[in-house]
This record gives C-alpha cells, structure tokens and sequence, in this order.
DNA sequence: CTTAAATAGGACTAAAATGGTCCTCTTTTG
DNA sequence: CAAAAGAGGACCATTTTAGTCCTATTTAAG
C-alpha cells in the first residue's frame, strides 16, 4: 500500500497543532486534550519529533513543545524521517545493501530512482503547506483507478486524560 | 517507512525477466529457477499479475507465463497496485474515508496533494525504465541524510524446484 | 482417454512490524 | 521538597506480511 504509517499521519495532526499557537509552548497533555489523540501516544510522538529537532522540548514543571523552526521550513520527509526512519522504497534500494539476488535482479537501480523521486516530492512540500488544507485538490484519475481506499478507520479517541 | 513490500521487490524481477524472452511463454518454474526465487512465491506473483492483466496466462502442459502488453506500457504503479492494492498513503486519504479526528484534523487534504504527486512520479515510470537499470542515478543527499538504510536482506533463494 | 504439466484460487502458519501503554528517571518551577 | 513536565526505553497485543501448501481446473501429448 505505499503508505506512512498511523502514527506518522496522526505526527503530522500534532505538529499541526503546534503550528497553531506557534509562539507558546503546549505540553503533550495539551495536546493530547485538542487533538483527541491519546496522551501516551502524542507523548510518544513529540519525544522522536523533538530528538531530530523538529520540535524543541523544554523540560520541568510548565515545560512543553514547540516547532523548532517555522513551519515553511519543516518538509514532509523530515517528518516522515523522524517517525518512521529514513525513506527507502526497498530494502535493496538502499545504498550499502546486497542481496543474493544481485547477479539476477535487473532491478536495484530503478527502485532507487523512484525511491529519489518520490522523496524530491515529499521535500517540496513543508508543513506549512500541510496546514492549507482548504486548497483544492486537483481531482483527477490515475490510471482509470480512483485514489480512494480501504476502510473507515477508528482513531483511538480518549479524551479522559 | 514509506516502502513496498518485498513481494512487490520480487514482482519487478519476475516481470523483468519475462520482459527479457519476449515472445515466449515462460513457467513459474522456469522463472523460480532463473531468479531464484522460491516456486510458490514465483506463483503467487504470477496469479496475482495475471490478474490485474498485466501478464496473460495459458494454462495446461507447456502453459505459461508471459507480459500482456508492452513493457513501455506497464507504470510502476500498475505493478504496486497489483500487488499491494491501490496506493493511498494514508488510511484516511481515501476520498470516502471518514475518521473521529475529522473534525479537528487538519490535514487530511495534504496527504491526499502528497499521495497525487507520489503516484504521478509512479505512473511516469515504465517497466522498459525499470530495466533499464545501468542508467546513471544522480546521487544527492536529501536533507542531509544518506538514503542507505537497513540491513541485509536475504532472499529465500530455493533452487531445488 | 489417461496422464502429466501447468495455472487458479484459497487456506493456513510463522515471523515481523506496528500501535499503544506504562514505568522509571531527570529536570524545573514554586 | 513536591508537583509537573519531558526522556528514554521496555513491553505486549494486534495486525500485516511472507511464504508454503492443498485442491481443482485446464490443456497437450501419447
């Protein structure tokens, strides 16, 4: 399916928030309560986000989050880096990597050029774009398929905390 | 982490190598023995490849295998698609998709621009590209970070078929 | 017309990834 | 010092994935 991982979507729902009241410093709890994502689970976000600096911590009693940098200059791959390790298209494609196909697969280099391709994609586009979601998407069929799939999904709502 | 699945890895190299006898209809077998990939799995691509009508079966003695169009007319995502169901990078990207965030998310049109520009950059790329593996891929960091990831894979090279 | 060589279609299982929670430690403020 | 936060990681349940196998059907050859 190609696709990010939940908790890199509901990341992405975080830093969103963050992008909001940009000037303050919002602790997980806060967070959690807005959004209605679980508080272990957005505590668990915010940690990785703020490892690799997308957000910077403070510690300590009325400690909390906030971007580390404005949100035009946080692209979807850092985002997509922090929360589910760097993008690679295959195993194979990365760069250090053998396998014992070698010899037979006629393959490697192309999944690499995807691979940057669709990385070039996710690097234009920042959070800040992100947060404009009222822009119209242009609708169009690929390949005679519609984009749309799968089933509904159940967030883990918890609004108790 | 933004990848395929090793099924879809190993759909590439089963359809590279028909592509490579044109004419011919080829078995799973002979395509199990010629890559290296076990038998089973070899079928199972296969199946799911004719079905879509990407390869064209014959069945009976001396049946086969072989690419149901040209390999300029196969995209990478007709292969993905294939094989791990319609693209859609996040569950909740689909059109018809609703979820109890809804309301506060907002993000959800993004991942939709982001899955749209993914799948352009697949549709761009044929199957004839992807064999044509000895093309120069310009190497560049992206952010900073190496593409390289992961470790070693291993095939489940099975020649005993 | 029987047999062998293939594909079709699923069922099934083991292993790995993912999502989510929780516990303990450290830092900071009042 | 106590309370409110984050840091870091361990842990488990569930889901997904990979891979195998079984049975049915189709076709060619003898």
């Amino acid at each position: 399916m190609l696709r990010i991982s939940r908790l890199t979507d509901y990341g992405t729902v975080v830093l969103a928030h963050l992008a909001r009241d940009n000037a303050d410093l919002i602790s997980a709890a806060e967070v959690a309560s807005a959004t209605g994502i679980a508080l272990p689970t957005v505590s668990k976000l915010l940690k990785a986000l703020a490892k690799v600096g997308i957000v910077s911590s403070t510690r300590g009693a009325h400690g909390g989050y906030q971007l580390a940098r404005d949100a035009t200059e946080i692209s979807a791959t850092d985002v997509i880096d922090a929360l589910e390790g760097p993008v690679s298209i295959t195993e194979c494609s990365a760069r250090d990597s053998h396998c014992d196909l070698e010899d037979s697969c006629q393959v490697g280099g192309a999944w690499q050029r995807i691979n940057i391709a669709i990385r070039r994609t996710l690097d234009e586009i920042s959070l800040a774009d992100l947060l404009r979601s009222n822009i119209r998407v242009p609708r169009q069929k690929f390949a005679g398929l519609p984009i749309s799939v799968e089933q509904k999904r159940e967030h883990n709502v918890d609004r108790s905390n």
